[in-house]
DNA sequence: AGCACA
């Protein structure tokens, strides 16, 4: 599993963990910064993290350069294991504005842990998906007329309606999440003082 | 072995 792409920053492990934070930052500050800029060093002695540490270069050549000249390199009378990190550093991710807020992520973990595996027409709904279903529409809706009433919610992507099918349109989110509040609160919403607009989610 | 973001 040594052989992860190339990447600005470098994982390191294998350092002795009798080495205080402060001091371990330092002295791998002082061996690599030879091979370019460092941007920043990062060592944690949690349990988890314990004998590791990141070393995050400016440009990806000096991290390969470096990996490459001190594999192996004795350091604390221990042999240095170094791969490449496998997944950017937040200050490299926020350069190329890839970064993603990590509560954030985590929440979407836990999303994605969520009770799956509901499929359509185990209540009479469609299981939830970003796509929702808008049925008893007035015939004359327009497109426009929908995406206002959505826009409301943030994560709304588009609407279409059903060329020869008035009454109907699909309206689609960025994810499931974002589209299920939608369908939530717009459910029965009076699009007209006679007319009560079902949202379901689309069938697959 | 263990990949974080103090």
């Amino acid at each position: 599993m040594a052989d992860i792409k190339p990447n600005h920053t470098i994982y390191i492990n294998n350092l002795s963990d009798r080495v205080k934070k402060d001091e371990l930052k330092k002295s791998l500050h002082m061996i690599f910064t030879q091979f370019g800029e460092i941007i920043a060093v990062m060592s944690f002695r949690t349990d988890k993290m314990r004998g590791q540490a990141h070393v995050v270069f400016k440009e990806v050549s000096s991290a390969s350069n470096a990996m490459r000249a001190m594999q192996g390199f004795p350091f604390y009378e221990k042999p240095l294991r170094i791969q490449y990190a496998k997944e950017d550093s937040d200050v490299i991710s926020k350069a190329k504005g890839t970064f993603v807020e990590r509560s954030q992520k985590s929440k979407n973990a836990m999303k994605r842990k969520r009770p799956a595996g509901r499929k359509d027409g185990d209540d009479g709904h469609a299981a939830p998906n970003k796509i929702l279903y808008l049925s008893n529409l007035p015939e004359d809706v327009s497109t426009d007329t929908i995406q206002v009433i959505f826009n409301q919610f943030p994560g709304l992507k588009d609407v279409r309606l059903v060329p020869n099918s008035a009454g109907i349109a699909f309206v689609e989110f960025e994810n499931e999440e974002l589209a299920e509040p939608a369908r939530e609160a717009l459910d029965n919403f009076k699009i007209t003082p006679d007319m009560q607009m079902k949202v379901d989610f689309a069938k697959k």
